[in-house]
DNA sequence: CCTGATCATTTACGTCTGTAAAACATCATA
DNA sequence: TATGATGTTTTACAGACGTAAATGATCAGG
């Protein structure tokens, strides 16, 4: 598996596969409308992931159909990595205590995250 | 303030800054004897910092004393917030909670994010 | 004063990224 | 068959980034 990192533009083309795919190049293009790339600047992005190895396609008809080669969850597990290194030197707990000190948690994301914590802290026991 | 992205290269050069500040490029360039980099590249990534605006300097003797133009905090707050809007659409939730699946947190770290959940929790009531 | 050492700045070069047009290949229809 | 439409690939160009040498300016010591 190749190195590669995927650009912020390239993260929104990757986000518009990992909610539906194979999709062709013109519904990835109808996809991201709203934003302000060409659709000759989406097609480029996708060439690109597709060199990358992040994104795989096969032909269909005229048209390639092309989808993600990476999960979801492992692309974002892969940047949260890369961004506690850079950021943090690795430590989680300064991180996310940042974090709750500037985000905007609703209760209910502060009750969830804090059944995932006491799951985690009673598998530690 | 300019808009600027500091690289990864760069933060190992703000990181020295931010341990100890103002110092000389050869300081800095001590600081981070033990990484990849020769002398030469480290002055180029502290010069293109300055140029970007995000360490100052001011004359001493023949040398430049470099420090930070920003603090940790708000760089690591900056990064945070386009980490997240890039890889989870700016939700902190699923950011925490896949955190929590991955990472290797020690009780202690758990334990103190338990406490910061509670206050922030009772914050909100 | 001259020369070497030292520090800052400029230059170099390849790759990546942002943005997108141009060129090419293929299909469909008149 | 010819032409226009359509989809892919190539090309373009500027700036950022990684890496570092070369050059210029200034200082210090013989």
């Amino acid at each position: 598996m190749k190195n590669y990192r995927i650009s912020e533009a390239e993260w929104e083309v990757m986000k518009v596969l990992w909610e539906q795919s194979p999709r062709t190049a013109n519904e990835v293009v109808e996809a991201l409308k709203g934003q302000k790339w060409s659709a000759a600047t989406i097609r480029t992005l996708i060439g690109r992931l597709a060199r990358k190895g992040a994104v795989g396609f096969r032909k269909s008809g005229r048209e390639y159909l092309y989808g993600p080669s990476i999960s979801r969850e492992e692309a974002a597990r892969r940047e949260r990595g890369s961004f506690l290194r850079r950021v943090y030197d690795g430590a989680v707990q300064p991180m996310v205590a940042g974090l709750l000190e500037d985000e905007n948690l609703s209760a209910e994301d502060l009750e969830s995250l804090r059944r995932l914590l006491d799951e985690k802290r009673r598998g530690r026991k």
